[in-house]
DNA sequence: CTCCTTGCAAATTGTTTGCATACCT
DNA sequence: AGGTATGCAAACAATTTGCAAGGAG
């Protein structure tokens, strides 16, 4: 159910805008959907449709990605680690809401998900004083995770 | 006064850790301290130390950039738009405090900054919760700047 | 039939690394 | 003197682009 929405609306805006509903760009978007727990980087992606569909190319999957970013059907994230990561957009996702929030410790670069939403007045509040539209919001903590701070001393 | 403290900082923990003072880890500092409100590539630090050490090399200011961040004296920041970029750490800062809100245009790719401090409680309440200490955050806004957001209909 | 899209390979870009030389301490 | 740093060039890795061939509308 959750699954058909997203993909019918990624068929409709193609449409609307006269670009093509292509096998690669569904199993892209279909791929993101059946792992919206996870941050994955085009590779990852890459790899999982290879399997249904072993002739895709790297580069395609790029460009499905761009595409799918830009429509706001999948959201980006980085760790700084030198690769962008993608999941599906928060809107579409089947959990109680956005998840953008993860400790990342500065020694060993685990990253910690930390899930809380104390931001949609703040949100509300940056509309209100900016004209900002707000769509999504990242909230990284860089510090020192439990066994780095104990291995510190 | 404030230029003085962060390059003595500097000397002191490399002395500590039986690395050297050089020219080159100091002025990529002081350019980093003397442009302390905007975001600068590698790139940028570069060309502003080159006006003072022509010779200087690109791996070097990346090497340094690694050293400052490893001791906690710059901060690492990205927009996503495939380069990190680093500003003098927040601790040295002459401002008010940390300032690691951005609003970011998803169609024009603007950055607006955006001061407000609401973090500390919630800081406060991960410390206890998980054990991870933090050390700074990170907070972007993604959506639509007041000029996008007229032009989209 | 006409563009849009794809796969491939080559090109780019940001960043890192190897190595001989130069420099701190 | 002895190890650390540097500059340069080559190496890398993630992403983008050009182009001829294939596919959707």
């Amino acid at each position: 159910m959750e699954q058909k929405e997203v993909q019918e609306l990624l068929k409709d805006r193609l449409k609307e805008k006269g670009l093509k509903v292509t096998r690669q760009r569904l199993l892209v978007l279909s791929v993101l959907e059946e792992n919206s727990g996870r941050h994955m980087t085009a590779e990852d992606i890459y790899e999982l449709v290879s399997e249904d569909y072993p002739d895709i190319g790297l580069a395609t999957v790029y460009r499905a990605l761009q595409l799918l970013w830009d429509m706001q059907l999948v959201d980006r994230i980085s760790f700084d680690d030198g690769c962008v990561r993608y999941e599906i957009g928060h809107l579409f996702k089947g959990e109680a809401k956005h998840n953008h929030h993860h400790l990342i410790c500065r020694k060993c670069n685990k990253v910690i998900p930390f899930g809380d939403d104390l931001l949609d007045d703040l949100e509300h509040h940056i509309e209100e004083a900016t004209g900002f539209h707000v769509l999504d919001h990242e909230l990284k903590f860089f510090g020192l995770c439990r066994e780095c701070m104990k291995k510190e001393k």
